[in-house]
DNA sequence: AATATATGATACAACACTGTCTCATAGAGT
DNA sequence: ACTCTATGAGACAGTGTTGTATCATATATT
């Protein structure tokens, strides 16, 4: 039915463009192409423009971060280890934060895409809201100041990660670590 | 002696760019000269190129964080108020940070730049070390790390004062709080 | 094997931005 | 008041990118 040679070219447009845009933003579509390995008039086959491009990486990667976030939004906040759970759901995803973050600047969201990210954002708030109120999460700060923490230090982990600095596990246990002591109520003294 | 329309022009330049690139790294330099209220000629006058414009900007903002830090990494990291004076004295040059994190990505940075910046950056990492070593800073983890943490916090401060979302006054308690408890040496048990 | 179609290569016009240049003018310094 | 020069406006060529169109070829599907 559906012609393997599309899906072929999709994937690998949609992969590699993702990797070079997260690089630099403002790559050429012919760089995309050459990397992607497929020709430059197939990549505008694929995406009209490069707005479409670059809506539909941004879709997918908070598709990917919707399917890793919700489940354990589901179970809500009420343990400490569920904390600990969504930073180790997330962290093979910052990359796809970081392009989040970073293609923001530059270019102009898509409504669709603008309402796909405040949903999330939103569910990470209410969970975040329900930690404060089961005393997990330090109820001082405010929420919206928590999301933008999660999202900062996600960036931070990415980054590093990146530039290969720093181990990935090490990463993974001061981005815990940190958050953790950062945001969690003080009342629990063990 | 020095006509003062150079001076003039000059510093509407400096600043506006920097406010127009923060927004949008891609900015076209006719916007930039518009927004300065300038000629576009005279723009060129004063930078030969872009990169000479960015080059300036950034060297201007390692300068403005240099002079803010200098005094308090030359104190000495041998109490806790030592890290909530650095956090206060960088939270109003946050955009700058937050100018420098972004263009780095869009822009091959000068040498010049580049070593600025690392230098800076090394202050810092020493002036954490100390702080490990005297039983304030969690020695667990890597100054790496926490450099990036501070780095990256600031800039989420920056972003929520930017978007006007909450009170200065708020994010600053916010900042402080959560850095402070992610990064202190928890030995202290008062 | 025969047909349909996705692809690569290439050419193309439209467009925006960069950096250079010129010239008249307004505004500095003396 | 006079001179010097920084500025604004505009024209200009060069360049890179975008998006469209065409055509031969390779490769799925049947």
């Amino acid at each position: 039915m559906t012609d393997l040679r599309i899906q072929k070219s999709n994937r690998a447009l949609l992969d590699t463009s993702f990797q070079v845009l997260l690089t630099n933003p403002h790559a050429s579509l012919s760089e995309v192409a050459k990397q992607a390995g497929v020709g430059r008039a197939t990549l505008y086959r694929h995406f009209p423009t490069r707005e479409h491009l670059i809506t539909a990486i941004a879709i997918e990667s908070l598709q990917l971060v919707k399917n890793s976030i919700d489940p354990i939004v589901a179970k809500g906040l009420q343990e400490e280890a569920a904390l600990h759970n969504m930073v180790m759901a997330l962290l093979p995803l910052a990359d796809r934060f970081h392009f989040l973050q970073m293609i923001w600047t530059v270019v102009e969201f898509d409504q669709k895409v603008l309402s796909l990210y405040e949903n999330q954002m939103d569910a990470i708030k209410c969970w975040i809201i329900q930690g404060q109120k089961q005393g997990i999460i330090n109820s001082d700060l405010a929420p919206d100041w928590i999301v933008s923490v999660i999202d900062s230090m996600l960036y931070s982990a990415a980054w590093l990660l990146a530039n290969k600095t720093m181990e990935p596990t090490e990463i993974e246990q001061h981005l815990v670590q940190t958050l953790s002591k950062g945001i969690q109520s003080n009342k629990i003294e063990s």
